[in-house]
DNA sequence: GTGGTCTAGACCACA
DNA sequence: GTGGTCTAGACCACT
């Protein structure tokens, strides 16, 4: 369920971060859904319970989890929050995507199908 | 020309490697076109000079660049080279970046909109 | 009457020990009225009744309620007891928010509008 | 400087948080001041060095500072944030504070002085 | 049993 | 020398 590599050099909490605002964004992980036990997780994937909890509030800092004390941490639904600077910094990441996308040689037409595909694949 | 910021988290010579990526990719930097010499580019930017070479070994190492002893740093010219891994993965990115502008309220048309704006942008 | 946020962060008894507090404060609950019986208000929240005990307890503790054992919880009238350290605190936080106001780019003025809603609003 | 309550309910890095950000606000740390080393102040205050980092990461999450790694953590300038929703709690806060003051037995005049000498204060 | 806090101590990357 | 990450292990508060 959730893969980590400990020998990326990328920080295992970020890469939990980022496995469950995966799981979370393609709704595999549905709102209100309690997440796995910060000890639980911990001993499943032979993990610090201290490295859990850091991904955990890391999550809950970016708006995609809520934590409530004594009971679990849980999906929030998808929020009315100020999603604008996000989606500003999305776009731009977007944008550069497609520039290399060019410069190593696909066709806009193999870009503008590449993203079809994405919009069509998982709708919810 | 090189802007970085000093203030950002971001380490300083993966800001130099982002950049000038960039300006690769965009066609700025011509192939074999000569990149400024390490010291030359350390007193501009009044950064240490081990930090610019840093960012050029990691350049030429990314396949970017070319290093020649003794002449200096020259843009690689876009190879044909082992772009199927660096497409796949860019293809991923794309995916999420497009799942996560979904959920984060954007419809598909304005997706849609938005890489359309793209690609009609700096067109070569 | 009583809204609970179950998905709060703060414990439920103190949420319970600040929503009674702010209705004894804004004379919503009159001086000696009785308060909601724990059982009762328990199964209303579908709350454990231990944590209404608590929040009762909690109140007691801090001046607003006085328990009268086999009668009920009740709603102490406005004490001239300690209140000069409460007031003092007060004004404290009181001082703290202005200036954190400000440091965000309220102006003055606004601020002092604000306070004079406030004490134009619910005047009694 | 930085005093702390280590016998406090409210936790320490809590607590380092509140007054760090209270000197910021009250422009005792400048903007783009650095704030001591994390070891520095964890020797000063005979707390874990890893507490202090939880305190200063806290900061950075709220917009107060931020930190360089390898650098040093500094002060913030006042940002143009969403400072909005921060806003809107402080008005509530600041209601609250007002009503307790009332019940307690302050009338309009005293609060709207008290009041006037926190913004004649410290003026910047 | 749950999350949250804290300590002690180790190791790494950046400049 | 700086911040950042991670582990091991302890204790507390809430329900």
């Amino acid at each position: 369920m959730f893969e980590i590599d400990l020998r990326s050099r990328e920080p295992i909490y970020e890469q939990l971060v980022e496995k469950i605002k995966e799981l979370i964004i393609n709704n595999v992980l549905k709102p209100d859904e309690q997440l796995p036990a910060v000890r639980v997780l911990a001993s499943e994937l032979t993990i610090n319970p201290n490295t859990i909890q850091k991904a955990y509030r890391e999550l809950e800092h970016r708006g995609y989890i809520y934590s409530i004390p004594g009971k679990g941490n849980f999906v929030k639904p998808a929020g009315l929050e100020n999603n604008a600077a996000r989606l500003i910094d999305l776009s731009k990441e977007l944008k550069r995507t497609v520039s290399e996308m060019r410069y190593l040689g696909m066709t806009d037409q193999e870009i503008f199908a590449l993203i079809q595909t994405s919009l069509s694949q998982d709708r919810r």
